[in-house]
DNA sequence: ACAATAGTTAACGAATGAGTGAACTATTGC
DNA sequence: GCAATAGTTCACTCATTCGTTAACTATTGT
């Protein structure tokens, strides 16, 4: 996973209407409507973000076959992956003094 | 934890320079010089870049004790955790069915 | 064939955000 | 006291981004 990449995945993600489609796209596939009326954007500014979001690999898209106008969209795991395996790497070292870090976070329940 | 917050967060650290200091301060505390340097940013850039991160709550100023020209920054842990709680939520669905995501995912450790 | 549905594309305007140069504050060393 | 150091703030410019309206394509239903 290229460094790139994840400069791309959180530009991407800066934008509230599109970690909303991100959030909903993790429960399961929805069609753009779906999406538009579910975050309050207009049909070309979905448009618009369902497209950002494609080039930037984050989502993908599939034809339903029953009717051909429909695009469902669903999300892609490896970015989410991606992100969080570039917290992971900012955590580590306070991680793994379980000393000063440990006793800092313990007071809430982390997972 | 709130939403906005998680909204600030992500906007802050849609900027590649401020998420390299990030990742700097992730390694240990720094000065805004060091950043500045590391980072190729000019001094009142990475000067404003320090105030958002400071807004923003991602990051904390401490002073030394023998020079009270310098600002020492260091990480704040509890919004890199906060990123990575909502990563999880988004991952909540297809995670819990450990059947095609982990077989996804299992070529690389996950924590 | 025609209307309705689903969605995309293009052109425009407004807002936001980032970097720069110049001026400024505060502190340290000589 | 004065120069150097460390960093901040301000005014400005440039580019990017977002949403909107309008026009467009493609498909479905009657």
């Amino acid at each position: 996973m290229v460094e790139a990449q994840v400069d791309r995945f959180f530009e991407v993600l800066a934008d509230p209407t599109r970690r909303q489609v991100v959030q909903l796209l993790g429960e399961g596939p929805r069609r753009a409507g779906q999406l538009a009326v579910a975050t309050g954007a207009s049909s070309p500014a979905m448009s618009r973000h369902l497209r950002i979001l494609l080039e930037a690999g984050l989502i993908a898209d599939e034809r339903v076959p029953d009717d051909a106008r429909v695009r469902l969209f669903h999300l892609n795991p490896e970015p989410v992956v991606a992100v969080q395996a570039w917290l992971d790497q900012v955590q580590a070292h306070w991680r793994d003094n379980l000393g000063a870090f440990k006793r800092h976070v313990e007071t809430r329940e982390k997972r």
